[in-house]
DNA sequence: CTAACATTTTTCCAACTGGTCAAAATTCTG
DNA sequence: CAGAATTTTGACCAGTTGGAAAAATGTTAG
């Protein structure tokens, strides 16, 4: 039923911290992070709880956000959710490991070998699919930047760093050959991001803006072609005049 | 000393509901919303409230500020702090509706009866410039919107709307006049919004990309460089090799 | 100076917050 | 099915939250 499947065993990335309530779980009498195999329950229990957490922290931000609120959409008590993440920070941090994962993975697939427009093409299709598919996602990771990305700005500044320089490197060997006009690849990265998760993270005012008639599911197919002839040609107007 | 003024004697566009407080204040016996005019002592106190409002609320959104927060920030008492603005909602919603005045300026600047180049392009300025010159603001608007902006969905939807369709028009004035490329208006509004304001609301990412080197103040004429260049011709080289 | 007003502080409150704990209920395993 | 392990519940707690009330202090016009 929830639409996204956020991985449940996944392993985090950063070296896990001894909070007193893992200690307590991890030699304790109870709690799910004994070193025993987690059963059918914990995985399902979990799944539900981050989709839930996803739900509400994507909306009002980690301090916005209730533990009471997740645990009411997710269909618990607060202390059978506790059970299963003895803190709030523990589910927002699995929550976050898990989606920037997802999130770069578009701009990870971009080819150097490729051929420039049809690569940029794809990967501007790609994270528009995302922000339609998965605009909580977005609205979560907007939300974590615009408090400054305190919990996740170590990875921001290694894993998605490294990335970009990597795939800045790739444009501009491009622009070297001639295939993409010389211009700040950087910037040109940021303006795709920026433009496509416009999409998810300023839906109520796309909608609004563009009224019931063309606010429906139609947007999408509207701003990725209305992107690509931005990126391709920007807005000088071309004399190819009534060509398919 | 506070960067940023917000018009303190403002009058709220929509009509002041009538809050158990209100009514208080209105009749009673002690707070400044009497029929009285303003002291300066309440215009400066507001004034700095409403600065530090904007700083927390900004950075937490709505639910995830704290009076508490808002009233240290100001420097003065909780209590203090009530005497002035007798409930949360009411500062959030004088900042948000200075607010989106301010936010909007720009795009009313843009002149039908100019050139639709020279006139993108300073509307691109003037967007970039707010972003440097009022992040706060920008991410206070970000917030509200990942929200779902339940308290300014009424604005979005009349004033913001209003203003966009009617700058649409004059776009697609110039479209059929063959000066500026057909595509479509909303979308190329959305766009501009999208990567402008993502200097101020994802800050920190851009940062830490950029690095210490890049990220440092010359990253808006950076970014002014590359859009206009991103709009202008987007991304398809030009033969024009070596001209300045 | 003083009365009338404006401002600030102190004290307080009920509801909510993240979180604990032991006991009860359930599920799993042999 | 019994016993062990897991899961859920209910009662509870200390700290924080938005806000009220009133007393105490400033300020200012006459």
């Amino acid at each position: 039923m929830p639409p996204i499947k956020v991985k449940s065993a996944e392993v985090a990335t950063t070296p896990r911290r001894q909070h007193k309530a893992d200690a307590r779980a991890a030699a304790g009498s109870h709690g799910p992070a004994k070193p025993r195999a987690q059963t059918r329950i914990q995985r399902e229990k979990q799944d539900v709880i981050l989709e839930a957490a996803l739900e509400v922290f994507s909306m009002h931000g980690f301090r916005g956000a209730t533990i009471d609120q997740i645990a009411e959409v997710a269909g618990m008590s607060k202390p059978n959710l506790l059970y299963y993440f003895p803190r709030k920070e523990e589910i927002h941090r699995r929550l976050m490991s898990a989606l920037l994962d997802t999130w770069l993975a578009p701009l990870r697939e971009i080819n150097a070998d490729g051929d420039p427009f049809p690569e940029i093409r794809s990967y501007i299709r790609r994270k528009l699919e995302m922000a339609r598919d998965y605009p909580r996602e977005s609205r979560l990771f907007a939300n974590e930047m615009l408090q400054g990305a305190p919990r996740i700005i170590e990875m921001i500044e290694v894993d998605l760093k490294n990335l970009v320089d990597e795939k800045a490197k790739v444009l501009l060997t491009w622009m070297d050959q001639g295939k993409l006009a010389r211009t700040d690849p950087y910037h040109l990265i940021f303006s795709i991001w920026a433009t496509t998760q416009h999409y998810a993270d300023f839906d109520v005012q796309v909608r609004a803006v563009l009224g019931p008639a063309r606010g429906g599911e139609g947007r999408f197919e509207d701003a990725a072609r209305y992107l690509e002839g931005l990126f391709l040609h920007g807005l000088t107007p071309r004399s190819t005049p009534k060509a398919g």
